[in-house]
Parts: structure tokens; C-alpha cells; sequence
DNA sequence: CAAACCGTCCAAAGCGCTTTGGGGTTGAGT
DNA sequence: ACTCAACCCCAAAGCGCTTTGGACGGTTTG
């Protein structure tokens, strides 16, 4: 069913069943209630494409993920943000594009999008140290929304970010505040904006505490468990082991935890833990009580509101830029703990 | 830049740089040649809308992922699956386009995929009892191959899945073969086909070793950390608690690990571990040496062949179902052991 | 009572592509 | 010299929608 056989159906011209259906005010009440009872009737649904053809708009939003070509890494949030951005452009009457590319093919990707019409918005996932896409994306005029920030481009763009700063360096106060003075960073990958922030939050911490930084104790890597174990076992086979651990992730948290168990030490009582939690759906860090002492914050609202401010951007064309930073939350969990020596001192 | 602009610009009709574009023989090589070096020059890529339009064909894949309304899980392997298929659309120029609903709107979205020609074919993610979409979508004839298979439906339709019932049989029989005989289910949500498949498998071999199925040794529901913590745990805590478990995913055994810890149980020595592996990137389970003993079969690939199937589907028009069944491979890890109780004898 | 106006509808153009159905131009064959 | 493929190329229609620029009665206004 098109709009010409609908139109025939009700003896009206293709011009008014387009309004009755659009909402258009020189349609007379009765006549659009007849046409949306047949469209109901017939099933009716407009032709995406020919809609976009028309209009000029393709009423869908952009994602590249990009697999990086050594690994082909999926991160592990992903998922989350798409579900939350998936139903915003759901409820919108959007469709969502995803284009899985190679690193290598990545720029051409947003190119293509870009000329062959296909979206009017892109989502930027994981902002990285001199990332070519928001000068690309402004310069072939594609309205976009960064996940993050990206790093020396003063561009003015839109974004939304967690204070990843601000959230680690409360992480690293706090397990100060507990006594610790060894406390080791399991970081993301730190060409990745996020991870720079979080590096800078957890060394400004150290810094106002007097405590020097022992590279010795800064690991860096992807979000993965095996990352996580590998990363605290080799801190803990040094002399001076760290008594407390930050990690980017409950993921690379459950792998230090796990070389926690293989070195016959318990968390929280011999090494505290910290994590930032993303609140991924099939990763909760408990209800009532939560695992893991965490600063958490839901991808899943970000990927939310990252295509709120996308469509709200679309919709009224204003070039200003929205810039969103949301703070963490400080969740207390069962993985911290005062320092091992203080608790000695104590007994 | 479009079409008209591209031939005014070559001094050619717009009919034949469309040709010439599309490698059609009634051009010559040296006009083609002259035409493609100007598409590239002038960044030219056709429309997709448009082109659909005079088509017919939206060279687009369609899936859609319903969010459960009460936990609104995202499905830890969706990321990889897609990652495989989306790389696979890539290569073969089609687009992906996701749609995330909520379950009560699951069928509506199927329906407005195939009315509004936006997509080609579709993908049907996580078939379960009485699934209502294979008959739809053969209803209203839009391609499709499902990821599993769909219990009690016996239309003509194409699947690939991987042997559930076989790995998991095959998982039992390990354990058994290593002298345990409580050997407990961490299964999946038992409404899904894989699940069912995977209890089946389990049960067949404890009835061929003639060990009676005890309900508290089964435990079902969503494939995270939590699920296989409490589930263990609660079997942990009966009087006459399981030696050995099978997890139907990491995610579940890592729960299932930390559950042992807590309970001053060591994984292999005194209760051994199996699981199944999908090879998700942010999750591996090893390289050279595993940690868990594990069924393994990449989700990522599933979803790779998927798109193929489905994509050669299309371009046949070939109405004759494709099916594969996909065997898991046992690899060794380092979660199995001989039962406790043998190990005391042999000492 | 004519003019202006309003509410309701329509014919037709146009979005950017593909595809049908030819139409010139060559050069070989007769 | 003429025919006839073969080879290259083109004009125009059509995909299903939106949107422009009226048309057509009926009502209100000066």
C-alpha cells in the first residue's frame, strides 16, 4: 500500500492524504480523521526513502564503531549506549545506522554517510588525542555529538561527558583519606580522552597529598578482565605492592580481583578497590550493597541524552553547541577498606 | 554533488555515468574510466535514498533488539554479533540499521521495517517459545535468518546455530568422566530456544550415566555476574552442594568464581567449572592456557555468517532455507579438576 | 452586490537515482 | 554504395513521497 492506491481508496487527492497524515492545518477535521482510519486499516506506512527524497531529510542518526585492527575490540559499553540512544530515536520516528568499519576505513565511513544522504546526525563514540572526525564532521556540515571530549580541538562543538577528572581524583582522596599512600591506577587506554582525565584526576589527588607518583604502579590498557588481572598481578609481584587499586572498569576490577585471589590476598581488607562503574546492564555492581566501592554513572542515560541533544540540534538547526558534564556518584561499596598497616597499628 | 551535476560536469547523459558507475558493459572503458576518475575527484557517492527509491532494494539489514520492559537487559553478546554483521554489511555496501523497542512494540517494529521498504532483510535475535516473528515476517515476505532456532516452529525457514544440546551434553560428560556426579546448571533465561537446548544436553547425560536430576542443582536466568554469584551461592549453601557447574556464559562463572571465593572454595580443587564461551572481545577467557574450561564458538563469527546468508538470500531471491549448526569446541582451562572426594582417595 | 476572504482540496513539479527504449556513428560485409 | 550489427550514448519515464501554487465554492465584508 502507497499513497496513491490510499489516496484512491478514499477518493482524495495524494496532496491531502500527505496532510491529513502529517498534521497539516488546511485539512478539514473530518476528512484527516477518514484518512488515518484507512491508513490504520490498510496499514499504511509512509516509504522511508521516498520520504527522505522528498524532504531532504533522512530522519536517521549515524554510528560508526570502529574496530581497531589489531584486536577488533568491541568496548564493552557500547551496547548499553545504543540501547539508550536506540530508544530516543525510537520514540522520535528515527531510524539508527550503525556502519561497523575498520580503523583505517573510518574517516571514509563518515564521508560516505555524509554525501550519500543517509543520516542528518552522527553520534562521536571514544574521542581520542588529535581525532580528525569533529573537524571532518564540521567541515562537510554534519551536526554531531561527541560521547566525551575531545582533546585539543577548541572547536565549538557539541558534547556530553562525565567528569572523569573530578571523579578519579575523588576515587584517589578517598583512598587516601583510608590510609593508603599505594594506590595504583588500572586505567583505559590512554590515547582515549576519557582515560587522560581520569589519569590527570588520580595524579592531582597524589600531588595535593604530597605522594609522589610511582610510574611502577600505572598500568594502561583496554577494558577487558584479562587487562584488569594482568595489570594488578604484575604490581603485586614488585616489592612494594599497591594496597589499593583504582580501575576504569568493573571489568579489569573482577580480573584485579582475580589476581587478588591467585595471590592469596583478600579485597578491601588487604587491597581496597575502586572502580568507576558504567552500569552496564548485565555487569550490576549489586543493589543494596554494591561490590565494588564505585563512582558510577549510566552510559545508557548518556547514550540517552547524547541523541536527545542530537535530534533537539537537528530539530531546530541551532549551530550552538550543548555541552553537557555530569558528576559520578560515590557508591560505597564492600571492596574498600583502611589501609592494611593502619588496621595493624590499630589491633 | 548528484548525478546531473557529475554528467553536466562530463559532458555524458546522466543515464550513462549511472552506467558507467555501475559497471554496465554498454559503455566504454575509456568513458568509464574518464567517469570514475571524476566521481572520485569530485567525491561523488550516489544517494542511497534515491537509489533505493528507483530500486526498490534498501541495501539495508534490519535488527531489532527488544529491551525486556522489567530489566531492560542489553544481551552481553549483542556487541560482538554485531560487530561480525556489521562488518559484513560494510564489505558488501549494505547499511545496518538497528531498532531498539520495547517488547510490547517488538512486532510493530518488524512490520514498519518491511511497510516503509527501509530494509531488505532482517535478522532475528534470540528466538524463544512461541516466537511470533518467523510467521510474521513470512507473512509479509521479508527475508530473515534467525540466530538460533525457533522451538515449534517448522516453517522452511534459515538459522544458523551453534549445537547447544551437543556442548552442553559434552560438557557433562567431561565432568562426569572426572567423577563428579553433583554437577549443577547455571543456565540461561529458560524461555529462550538456547537454553532449552543447552538443559536438554545437560540432562541427556546425566540420564545416560544414571544420575537423577536434582531441581536444586538448576538454576536459569540472565547471563551476568550476579545471576551466577546468587546462583551458586544458593546451592552453595544446601546441605549436599555441587562439585562441578556448568555456566552457560563467562559472565555467569566469573559470578559463580566469586561465589567460591566467598565461600572459601577454591574453582578446579573443590568445585570444577565449565562454561560457554562465546569469544566475546572485552571477555577472553585466556589465549595460550584458559581460565575456565570452556565450549567455545564465536559469536562474532555467527554473526559474520549470518549476514552472509542472509545477503546471498537476497541477491538469489532463493527461496530454499540455509541452515548450520555450529559445533563448540572443548578447550581445556584450568576451573576442572578430578571430583574432591576421588582426589581424597587418591592421596 | 461585488469584492475580498477563508476553508478545503487538487494538479503538477521535483527530490536523485535507475532503467526502458531507442538513436546516432562506425566499420565490416555484400 | 548500401545494409546491418556493434558500439556508445541519450531522453524520458518512473520510484513514492512532499510541497508549491492555485482552484473552487461558500461566507463575510464594505
Amino acid at each position: 500500500m502507497n499513497l496513491r492506491e490510499l489516496s484512491e481508496k478514499l477518493g482524495l487527492s495524494q496532496t491531502t492524504v500527505s496532510r491529513a497524515l502529517n498534521g497539516f492545518p488546511e485539512v478539514s477535521e473530518r476528512t484527516r480523521k477518514r484518512v488515518l482510519e484507512a491508513a490504520e486499516r490498510y496499514n499504511y506506512r509512509p516509504n522511508t526513502r521516498a520520504q527522505s527524497l522528498a524532504t531532504g531529510r533522512a530522519r536517521a542518526i549515524g554510528h560508526v564503531i570502529t574496530l581497531d585492527t589489531s584486536h577488533e575490540m568491541m568496548n564493552p559499553i557500547f551496547g548499553d549506549f545504543i540501547a539508550g540512544a536506540g530508544s530516543v530515536y525510537a520514540g522520535a520516528g528515527y531510524e539508527m545506522i550503525l556502519s561497523v568499519v575498520r580503523a583505517e576505513e573510518e574517516l571514509d565511513a563518515y564521508q560516505d554517510m555524509a554525501s550519500r544522504r543517509s543520516v542528518d546526525g552522527i553520534i562521536v563514540h571514544g574521542p581520542r588525542v588529535g581525532d580528525p572526525r569533529p573537524e571532518l564532521l564540521d567541515r562537510i556540515r554534519l551536526p554531531f555529538v561527541v560521547h566525551g571530549r575531545v582533546p585539543g580541538y577548541d572547536g565549538p562543538y557539541s558534547w556530553l561527558d562525565i567528569n572523569n577528572r573530578r571523579a578519579f581524583r575523588r576515587g584517589t582522596e578517598f583512598l587516601i583519606e583510608l590510609g593508603h599512600r599505594r594506590i595504583a591506577l588500572l586505567n583505559g587506554l590512554e590515547n582515549l580522552d576519557f582515560a587522560l582525565r581520569r589519569r590527570a584526576g588520580y595524579e592531582s589527588a597524589l600531588d595535593a597529598a604530597g605522594i609522589p607518583v610511582d610510574t611502577g604502579l600505572l598500568g594502561s590498557g583496554e577494558m577487558t578482565e584479562t587487562h584488569g588481572y594482568l595489570g594488578l598481578r604484575r604490581m603485586l609481584d614488585r616489592p612494594d605492592p599497591p594496597t589499593a587499586v583504582l580501575c576504569a572498569s568493573m571489568l579489569q576490577a573482577i580480573g584485579a580481583r582475580r589476581a587478588l585471589d591467585d595471590a592469596g590476598l583478600r579485597m578491601g581488607r588487604d587491597v581496597s578497590i575502586v572502580i568507576h562503574d558504567d552500569m552496564l546492564s548485565y555487569l550490576r555492581n549489586g543493589d543494596a550493597l554494591p561490590l565494588f566501592t564505585a563512582l558510577r554513572s549510566s552510559v545508557r542515560k548518556a547514550g540517552e541524552r547524547c541523541a536527545e541533544i542530537l535530534l533537539e540540534k537537528i530539530a531546530t538547526g541551532d549551530q550552538t553547541p550543548t555541552r553537557e558534564l555530569w558528576e559520578s556518584e560515590l557508591m560505597l561499596g564492600r571492596s574498600t577498606a583502611r589501609a592494611p598497616h593502619l588496621l595493624d597499628t590499630e589491633r
